[in-house]
DNA sequence: TCGATGCATCGACGAATGTCAATAGATCTG
DNA sequence: CAGATCTATTGACATTCGTCGATGCATCGA
């Protein structure tokens, strides 16, 4: 016996559309897939685990380049790839660009995917 | 106090390789990539979306045609895409094709991708 | 058996993607 | 200020991708 008379605005799951839920609009759809995308490559998906893996989970550019084999601009290149898509944050400091993993994202791209 | 004394072979989530668990070998990353890539296409997840919304969550290619507004052609290429990368599966059933989501590929990307 | 129906494959085309070397921009240090 | 260091941008290139029309292949129904 809530108290409670009225529902809220939106409920939990509100914010993040399914892939599983019925028929996507267009739109929703393309938002999805901008994202899926920036993961569908084998270089970012190693990136961002990369990131994960360390300390702070924080990385600059210059920890990314040799465990990946390749070339400073294309890792700059990926990495910007993930920050226009939401998986990853940039912060400058001093000479340093430090890449965050950005948790919302990461969690409505696992909710979309819930069977 | 637990009474066991030996651990479990394999933890629940062995199976699953995940993003943010740390550094990633690259034939995993390379094999998550490949399904993430299947995802990163509009049409294609509007397609997933339009199969779940479907009784029995199935459809064949003519149920799919329309809605998405392209050939029959392009609608079967990006099918065999979906079917390639384990998220959905084929079956004929007379001149019809039908298709159903693959749940535990669903689960296993869903998996990988939380923060 | 023959036409119709549903789907897959083929060949082609423009567009997007991943990669690099060269270079520019920004920040620290001496 | 001058050089060194870290990162981003640019331009170029080969490859992949999404799309279509035409065609081939099964399967059903008359």
């Amino acid at each position: 016996m809530s108290p409670r008379t009225t529902l809220p605005v939106v409920d939990a799951t509100a914010c993040c559309s399914s892939l599983t839920g019925g028929a996507l609009a267009p739109e929703e759809a393309q938002r999805l897939a901008r994202t899926f995308k920036a993961l569908g490559d084998p270089t970012r998906v190693r990136l961002l685990s990369l990131i994960a893996a360390h300390p702070e989970r924080e990385a600059c550019i210059c920890d990314l380049t040799d465990p990946v084999g390749l070339s400073q601009p294309t890792v700059s290149h990926h990495m910007k790839q993930l920050v226009d898509a939401g998986l990853v944050e940039r912060e400058q400091r001093g000479r340093w660009a430090f890449y965050r993993l950005v948790a919302p994202t990461l969690e409505a791209m696992s909710v979309a995917l819930r069977p």
